[in-house]
This record gives C-alpha cells, sequence and structure tokens, in this order.
DNA sequence: CTCGGATAGTTGAACCCTCAATCAGACTGT
DNA sequence: ACAGTCTGATTGAGGGTTCAACTATCCGAG
C-alpha cells in the first residue's frame, strides 16, 4: 500500500466537524421529528417521496433507488408503514411482479400534519445558522462529492 | 403554530445535496473501511478515541460523551469489542461504580491497521472533490451548526 | 449514621437494518 | 414451447440501536 497523504490541519477540522455536525444534527432533527408528529425521519422521507409522485404512488423500486435505500429495506419499511396504515401495497397491471407503493389519504394527512414543524426545525437548526453564501457552498460540495460518488 | 418560513430554491438544494451527500459517503465510508479492516465506523470510533486517550482508556461516560453516543450504546459496543478482544473493561479504584474502557494491544494493532485506508477513503471520496475553499467553509458551517446546536 | 437522591454503568426487549436466500413473473434464444 | 436467465420484490435470521428499568455506589442533609 503506498503511503497515504494525511490531512492537513484544514481538512482536519472539516472531517471532525462534517462528524459532528451530521450526528448532532441527525440526532435532533430526529428527535424534533418523532416527539411532534410520531414519524420517524425514514417514515417521512418515504411519505414525501409518495406525496409527490403522480397519483401518490410509486413502484418499488424506483422508490428505493429515490431515496437510495436497499430494496429490502423499503419492504420492511413499506410493511410498517402499511400496518399503521399510512401507505399500502398495490400491485401492478402490466408487470405482474412488481407492486406500488401508495400513501393512504391517512398517511397525506400525517405527513401535512408533520411537515410544518420538520421544515421549522431545519430551518432553526441548520439554515438559521448559516449565511446565505455557506448555504450556497454547501449545496455546491455536495454535488461534487455525490457525482465523484456516482459516477463508479 | 406561526406559518413557518419555507425553503428558498437555494436552501431546498443545500438541503437536498446535504442528505444525499450523508447517505452516500456514509454508506461508502462504511463500506471500505468494513471490507479492508473488518471494523465498522462506530468500532474504528471507539478505537481512535481510545488510542488518543493517556493511558489508552477512558471512562465509559467521558468516552460516550465524546463520541456523542448514549452509554447503552457504548456499553453493548464494549461488551462486543471486548469478545473480539479489542478492548476491555477495568473497573475504577476510586468510584468503584465507574470503569474504564481500555484499548488492548490487538485492539491497537487493528487501528494501526485500518487507519491508512480509512484516511485514503475519505480522501478519495472526499476531500479530493473539493477545492480548499469548500474545505474551510464545511468546516465554518459545521461549527457554527454544531455551536447552535450545543448551546441548549 | 442513615435516608434520599444523584450518578456510573449494565441489561433485556423491542425495534430497525443488512445480507443472503427465495419466489414469482418476464424476457431471450432456439 | 421451454430452458435459462434476469428482474421486482419479499422473507427471515443475525446483528446493531434505542428505551426504560435496574443495580450498585456515592454524596449531602439532617
Amino acid at each position: 500500500m503506498d503511503e497515504p497523504r494525511w490531512l492537513d490541519a484544514e481538512e482536519m477540522r472539516a472531517w471532525r466537524g462534517y462528524l459532528g455536525l451530521v450526528r448532532l444534527l441527525d440526532y435532533r432533527l430526529n428527535r424534533d421529528l418523532q416527539e411532534e408528529s410520531g414519524l420517524t425521519a425514514a417514515d417521512y422521507e418515504i411519505l414525501v417521496r409518495l406525496s409527490e409522485a403522480p397519483q401518490r404512488q410509486q413502484r418499488m423500486t424506483e422508490l428505493a433507488e429515490g431515496a437510495m435505500i436497499s430494496k429490502s429495506r423499503l419492504s420492511h419499511q413499506m410493511t410498517r408503514l402499511e400496518n399503521r396504515g399510512l401507505a399500502c401495497r398495490v400491485g401492478c397491471q402490466t408487470d405482474r411482479r412488481g407492486a406500488f407503493a401508495v400513501l393512504s389519504d391517512k398517511g397525506f394527512d400525517a405527513l401535512a400534519a408533520a411537515a410544518p414543524g420538520h421544515v421549522a426545525s431545519v430551518r432553526r437548526h441548520l439554515f438559521d445558522q448559516l449565511t446565505p453564501e455557506q448555504v450556497k457552498v454547501l449545496g455546491d460540495l455536495s454535488d461534487a462529492v455525490i457525482a465523484g460518488l456516482t459516477r463508479d
């Protein structure tokens, strides 16, 4: 193995910062969301995606790819959402292997009730702490890293 | 509840970017680390902290706070590390309720073997994709958000 | 001294995620 | 038609995380 370049001081600071940011922010956002709405972040993301999809429904595989989670995980998650009446599965007519995840009215209502609080929480804990310039760079830098990670 | 300010376009872009960044980067870093060293990110962090502590040991509570995880989670984690011989627990003399988590030689060796590959992975997937300016802003912005989250 | 409350840490159950195995339906070439 | 392979999705086991309950010890007030 080659001698690796270590991280310089600025990089180490950014790295430690990133780690702390993610842990703290995820924790707080999840906590706020859970307390205010009874939804987890995982629940919330699925409901948002379904609510934005045509007919409020989407194929399982497509939904899993969009949310960047495994099909297995989505399947388990959908089972839980289904048990709570927030969504349901409907078989696909044209491809009988396939299934659509469908947002129920109850799921839509739960999302509508949760969204304002969640947005407020994201705003308060994240964007209210940042300058417009920092927001822009966060977007740019995320895109750059994602691009690197996405092109195999 | 007050009318919440929604996110503007730049904020929404940054938010979606952040979400994708975290999911993808965590996934890839964990995967690389696991494959190359057999350690999970959670294992790795505990070992790093112990390796940097005086005597390569630290009180359970202090370690949990530093790593920003619950005492319960640390306790389970230490049980697993202990079973693999990477660390062990030693009772505290002056406070018989307390315990030190201690890094074993085997744990130190495992960390030393894992570190270069992990650093290379962080560099490749994250810092090689960013400009020095972006790295600086990432550090700044993380500090700002953490500060907001930390002052109750 | 000793009672009550705070603190250090552990435990077990419930829950969630991952991974490999599986199933059923669709496509492809012969 | 049909064997082989690919794809969409589910399942179950195993392992990690959370939450509340618990044990044991320490400390301060009376």
